[in-house]
DNA sequence: ACCTGTATCAAACATTTGTTTTATTGACAA
DNA sequence: TTGTCAATAAAACAAATGTTTGATACAGGT
């Protein structure tokens, strides 16, 4: 156990700054974009070493990916996950629309609340819609590891809800446009603020929000 | 008349290197975003000198500011406004709920048609979005240069469609949501031809996305 | 005690980036 | 022709940025 223990002391402190760079990352990239971020941002809000970033992650780029990574583990446990996990798989090809419908009223609820409510989830939650629209490899490494699951959930419950099939390109489409609207109230945030006349998204927004999602079947 | 003249010529093509650079600029701000942009960028895709930027504009930051309101010009004649400007805005407020759903699906399908369909459109409907999500000074300017006058008359067909009041959150929050969808199509493009399997937007598939918007009421 | 390899640190490096400077052009008026 | 001034062009500049280098600390094994 010797070489192993040696292994692990000197990775746990090692580890201790690689997640501290990440945390760094996910903070800043979110809140001022990758482009708008320097290293030099990322090593002062991470208390370490400059070299770190290139030692550990070999540069900014691999830090993006890292990132992205580790964001996917997180969100896995904690995000829109949670919502869908109180769902019963296997329950929903027989599910009622109207409980369908209910579980998507839920979901909705739960992630647009958790992505908006201020204490490292919406940061998280921010840098994630970034890297949806920004394409390239980031996104398709996000879209494999994160969004394509919980999605696929998603149209099951939009085909229950609409009593459509889960195959058809319809239901993929309001799928997404669902989650659309969620992701649009957060990521733009300040026009929606200036909009409504807002200050903040306040617990009471954030209920009237979720209040307020199109997701009925026409 | 003379000295008109002279400033007349001068300006002219003064003025072409001016909308060059504008065009550039909408068109990269759009692809890269802002910071990912440098002005070596804009200058070559401009086919203009390096100075002409700064000397036109006064820097990088100038030239974004003066990139809304060009585009907010622009977007005024040939943007969704022109979707809006069918509507005979006296008649929204004894509208037939029936009648305002279909002002409001016609007002989607067309708008989300002109951002999706290439040719110059879509780099610009990209640019506004990217805006959008932004923050700061750019963004106020845009909501109330643009955007502020298109969302209330959102707001005003919404509230028809639904049978409530103009001033309700509810109804406010619900247009938002009605932009949200047709926003997040383009600007997340790469995710959504992930998700829907798709190469790209072709006519069919932007058919079939202008059906697929959630609007009825519940 | 000595060696080994990992991790951290300060300093420096090579580019890139936004901006400025200086010179030149070209059109129009006198 | 000559002078004037807005516009363009090429070169240079200073600051910022991602990355690399070489030295040092330090823990664990021999």
């Amino acid at each position: 156990m010797s070489e192993q223990n040696a292994a692990q002391i000197s990775e746990t402190t090692a580890e201790q700054t690689r997640h501290a760079i990440l945390e760094a990352a996910i903070k800043l990239f979110g809140e001022k974009g990758f482009e708008a971020t320097t290293v030099r941002d990322l090593i002062s809000e991470a208390d370490v070493n400059l070299a770190a970033v290139n030692y550990h992650f070999g540069g900014k780029d691999g830090l993006r990916l890292a990132a992205i990574d580790h964001l996917a583990t997180q969100f896995r446990k904690n995000g829109p996950g949670l919502a869908l996990a109180n769902i019963d798989r296997n329950a929903i090809s027989t599910m009622a629309p109207e409980e369908a419908r209910e579980s998507l009223r839920f979901i909705m609820k739960t992630s647009f609340q958790m992505a908006a409510t201020k204490g490292g989830a919406d940061t998280r939650a921010r840098y994630i819609q970034r890297e949806l629209i920004q394409g390239g490899e980031s996104t398709e490494r996000f879209f494999e590891k994160v969004f394509s699951l919980q999605f696929n959930l998603m149209v099951q419950l939009v085909a229950r809800a609409t009593e459509r099939d889960v195959d058809e390109e319809l239901t993929r489409v309001r799928a997404i446009n669902l989650i659309a609207q969620s992701v649009f109230l957060n990521l733009a945030r300040p026009l929606v603020l200036l909009a409504m006349g807002w200050d903040d998204y306040t617990p009471d927004n954030v209920d009237l929000v979720g209040d307020a999602f199109w997701l009925h079947h026409g």
